[in-house]
DNA sequence: ACAAAAGTGTTGACGTTACACCCATGA
DNA sequence: TCATGGGTGTAACGTCAACACTTTTGT
């Protein structure tokens, strides 16, 4: 049996299809939202599913999902997280197609993201609102959401998706709507503000009541906290 | 450009090899280490990587990676953790190999691992005294070895390297092994014990000073708490 | 003025760390 | 008997959840 480590390099490629399926997170004020995409043509017309693409001669796993970055959502420059890798034989129905799961998180009005060649609708679905999804798209997308939680439970990677200044207010609505959870308003100001990469404006939003004050982010104390 | 989800059906496979590289950690009573394998061969020749295999064509990821654990150490049935997937461009200096890496903890002394194939040598070496790594297995190995840590730290996956009846010292000096770092033995204990999944046997191991009560694992119990 | 939202501080529960004593065993 | 190791309890600490009051602003 071939299980040695030489082996990898005389076997022959089995006619596996290397790709990377990316669960694109957005949030624009409302709801935490994920890009599905439909489906044209069989396997699974009509069904939706997250966008993915196969991996390029010259390209990595990650360079594959920055490309569906940039093409749907036309970000650059958006951290992605490996999630998982999914090589069950049943997975696909016509061929073998392994995929590695990535998510990433933007902000949804960058680009209003258009179908093209086998896919003829896009949108931005809410997370609680999910349909069928093709595939065992399912699966990879509750994985991806799980880490993207998780991650957001151990560094601030929440908020490129605020505007220059913010509220305390309008930044515990984004983690709120992410984690699926309500959070105490002064236990999340005092652990945010512990972590000094916040500074107060010294202005305060008008328009609202309470006169809340303006934030913004000190981006190099924060790039210190993502790891 | 084929970045649409449907384009991994019509997309050609690359000569891109896909394997299954793995961590497999092994404690004996003295030391943590991990198996190694040495190359007799180019590329690397006379290198150390950790064992690794294609993926046939009839298995999945894990399958491969289980058949690692049966030909190398021969032990059926020990859960394996995926931990990430490499892509990288140069990881292989001969041609494009994409792996996926899982980590596995065993009791070395099942098996005396035998040399074959295209390679000359196999060693359970100690983590602290690893050799040069051929290809990027020192990042694989790096990356595998975090990911045991952060298991054990959140979940008593050690207990299958004990024999049936153990005392607590032992237990600690398990998880002090792979840990790599001193835990205090009144709060391990109160810690352990508060997972109810061990039970007092009421014997004392003889032999040793201080009469250590013997435990074994209520495998029933132990199972909930491996999530 | 009044309602609604923002700013602030305190308390208790919990888990973790640090540490000291007594008891059991082998030499 | 004595040295070594095992069994047990407790105080200090930090983290986090729960909560009430005052201040600011819009209507």
């Amino acid at each position: 049996m071939n299980t040695n480590h030489t082996s990898r390099v005389s076997t022959e490629s089995h006619a596996v299809a290397l790709t990377a399926d990316c669960a694109i997170f957005g949030f624009s004020g409302d709801a935490l939202r994920v890009l599905l995409v439909r489906r044209a043509v069989e396997p699974f017309k009509g069904y939706w599913v997250l966008p993915g693409g196969a991996m390029q001669p010259h390209e990595t796993l990650e360079d594959t999902a920055t490309h569906l970055l940039s093409n749907l959502v036309n970000v650059e420059n958006v951290p992605i997280h490996q999630v998982g890798t999914y090589s069950s034989l049943t997975r696909h129905p016509v061929r073998r197609v392994v995929t590695t799961t990535y998510f990433a998180l933007v902000s949804p009005e960058d680009h209003d993201p258009i179908a093209r060649e086998y896919l003829d609708k896009v949108m931005w679905c809410p997370m609680n609102k999910l349909p069928d999804l093709g595939y065992d798209h399912k699966t990879l997308l509750a994985d991806a959401y799980e880490a993207l939680k998780e991650e957001l439970r151990q560094q601030p990677l929440a908020f490129h998706l605020l505007p220059d200044s913010f509220t305390l207010k309008e930044a515990q609505e984004v983690y709120e709507s992410i984690l699926d959870e309500e959070l105490d308003r002064r236990n999340f100001r005092r652990k945010i503000l512990s972590y000094d990469f916040l500074i107060n404006t010294e202005e305060k939003k008008p328009g609202v009541k309470g006169g809340p004050e303006l934030y913004r982010v000190d981006d190099a104390k924060l790039e210190e906290h993502l790891q």
